[in-house]
DNA sequence: CTATTCTTTCCAGTTACTGGAAGGTCAAGA
DNA sequence: TCTTGACCTTCCAGTAACTGGAAAGAATAG
């Protein structure tokens, strides 16, 4: 199977598909005639990719969960482990973008927004 | 002033305050020796910057942002526009955060977290 | 006078692709 | 058979905003 099948196949652009190759992400064979050979497995494990990297896991994330993927005996426990390290990630995240998204908006609520130039939104930038 | 004395004031990294120099985004002249040569009025704007960045602004609002700084003459009107350009901005993606933050909590729930290799985590992810 | 601390420039790496150029391969139609 | 077009290949560059490091010149303290 050629990469724009396989591509389209996992829903995926063929430059990301083809990354994924550069990065042994997932990396197939190659055909006598120097193209990348997709098989049903590749396939899945770009879907898998692609779906990870959909709920916000980073590409050294997935890797670590494509291990597991391919790994039947693995634990349970240690997807668990890696899904709960992101999602507490996630929850930094989302508190910092909260904290900010408070300060400025009480900033921002001073500003009359207006022709002229008082600005307390300046103001407070400039450290007043 | 040399840029290790403004990006102390500053608050800000050497390496930092001389990347800002290279954008032309705070770009001192130069003393005779080539080094940066700074004054109180770069400091202030490394610091404006500086906070700036710290609200969340990319480099390229701050480029406007400090745009308006320095023109005593702007309407407060267009300070704003940027303000609340960038609430929408932490808005949206806050609002992504917390959708992939309860589909994958939901997820996260049905594993069991033990020693065995059944794992609805990897399932979903899988296209199960 | 020297040792240390600055400063300079430039190159590379980070994340996860994306766009584009130049060129090879293949299947279908005239 | 020839050609056209769709596909494939590699490589280079750019994105955002720095950061680390190397090599070399300038300034300063003792």
């Amino acid at each position: 199977m050629k990469i724009g099948d396989a591509a389209n196949a996992a829903g995926l652009p063929v430059k990301t598909v083809r990354y994924y190759a550069d990065i042994d992400l997932v990396a197939p064979p190659r055909a006598d005639n120097g193209y990348r050979d997709y098989d049903a497995a590749d396939v899945k494990r770009l879907s898998f990719v692609g779906r990870s990297r959909a709920f916000g896991f980073s590409v050294a994330e997935c890797r670590r969960l494509l291990t597991l993927y391919d790994d039947d005996s693995r634990a349970s426990a240690d997807v668990k482990a890696i899904a709960e390290e992101h999602l507490a990630a996630l929850d930094q995240k989302m508190a910092e973008l909260a904290t900010l998204r408070a300060e400025l908006s009480a900033i921002a609520k001073e500003c009359k927004g207006d022709a002229g130039a008082r600005c307390p939104i300046i103001d407070h930038l400039a450290g007043a």
